[in-house]
DNA sequence: TGTTTACACTAGCGCTTGCTTGGTTACTAT
DNA sequence: ATAGTAACCAAGCAAGCGCTAGTGTAAACA
């Protein structure tokens, strides 16, 4: 088994497998139906994953650690205001969601098909991530732009955002920015 | 096997099958855990229902209609003020969450599992449901208490709202009807 | 030149899956 | 008493599942 977690065929076969838990749902994915997408036989498989769930946790690991890029660096580009700032995260969060769609909702959606270690292991991932929102958020209620509780409104922004997933289509007449914007806008009382 | 949708037994199954489908997931849930549940052999099962399929249906079916009515019922009672009955809605929508909580969570994360004709059948009470969020958005937007495209609006408020069950626990300290008002707080620039 | 390494193959094991079959039991209506 | 029906069970089939064992081959390395 390759044990090199960055190796680029085992790279482009993650990104592939994120592609078939989004259209089957994890369960319903066989390795054999994983195997012929990548043009190889079953049993290659496990040369490359020691098992089903690695090749889950490959996929989230690897959309989860995008999204925390985008996020930072998205932030470290804006404007220091902290309606700059908000703004920013909620375009970072859409962009990553649309461009790295199939891992974001595979993360979304079977992250209770993890086992308990790599849970624990991608959790801190995820926190992080979260945290950077918070922050945001701090940002805008010192400054007076939303009211409210902060865990209570990034939970509520978040849920919003992440739920763009199921019916927002980025070939419509909308872009993700704006999408962002609208949402910036429905949660900011002045104008 | 039991035509007779409302048969008492099958309404019980139904709700068994749908705590085993939240626990688990659909895909995971086999039909002798289904049957060790209810107390009967896995063979017995398939006298109450058609196929594995139709349990799912059944689960969604009753708590997408259960949403329905309680949303009614509290717009049938909410004062006639828009702002009351954008609050009664949101109300309604987590305390049909929370009280119907397995059967939402199966129709929210399990609807892909639906075939084809159980999701035409069943996307008319969604539909429905639905429409009720929209005119009673529309109205919001009449009367000047809230901006933007009602879709989007629709869309973002009930994504908060869904998204609740991944992280909200009624035990906690926050009721539903507290969670409710917060959110129509944070979209509501008019204090 | 000989050895290692990466990657793929064939073949199939042991197990679980959804579902079917044929029959039994308990109750109810005639 | 008889017939009908709803609810269940024991047994098991055919298909599919994740994964393993053992082998072949070509390139990279010593």
């Amino acid at each position: 088994m390759n044990v090199m977690n960055a190796s680029p065929r085992r790279k482009e076969l993650t990104r592939l497998a994120a592609q078939l838990f989004v259209q089957e749902g994890f369960d319903r994915t066989t390795v054999r139906m994983l195997a012929q997408e990548m043009g190889i036989k079953s049993g290659s498989l496990f040369h490359h994953f020691k098992d089903k769930q690695e090749i889950l946790a490959a996929v989230i690991e690897e959309g989860t650690h995008n999204a925390l890029a985008i996020a930072k660096r998205s932030l470290d580009e804006s404007p220091p205001s902290p309606e700059a700032r908000l703004r920013a995260m909620a375009r970072a969060h859409l962009e990553t969601l649309f461009t790295d769609r199939n891992a974001h909702v595979v993360a979304l959606f079977e992250w209770r098909r993890l086992d308990d270690s790599a849970k624990a292991h991608l959790s801190h991932l995820r926190d992080a991530y979260e945290a950077l929102w918070v922050q945001v958020i701090e940002e805008a209620l010192a400054a007076g732009l939303i009211h409210g509780d902060r865990f209570l409104i990034s939970r509520f922004v978040l849920g919003a955002l992440n739920w763009t997933v199921r019916w927002y289509d980025p070939a419509g007449p909308r872009t993700p920015d704006e999408l962002a914007d609208e949402l910036i806008a429905m949660i900011m009382p002045a104008r």
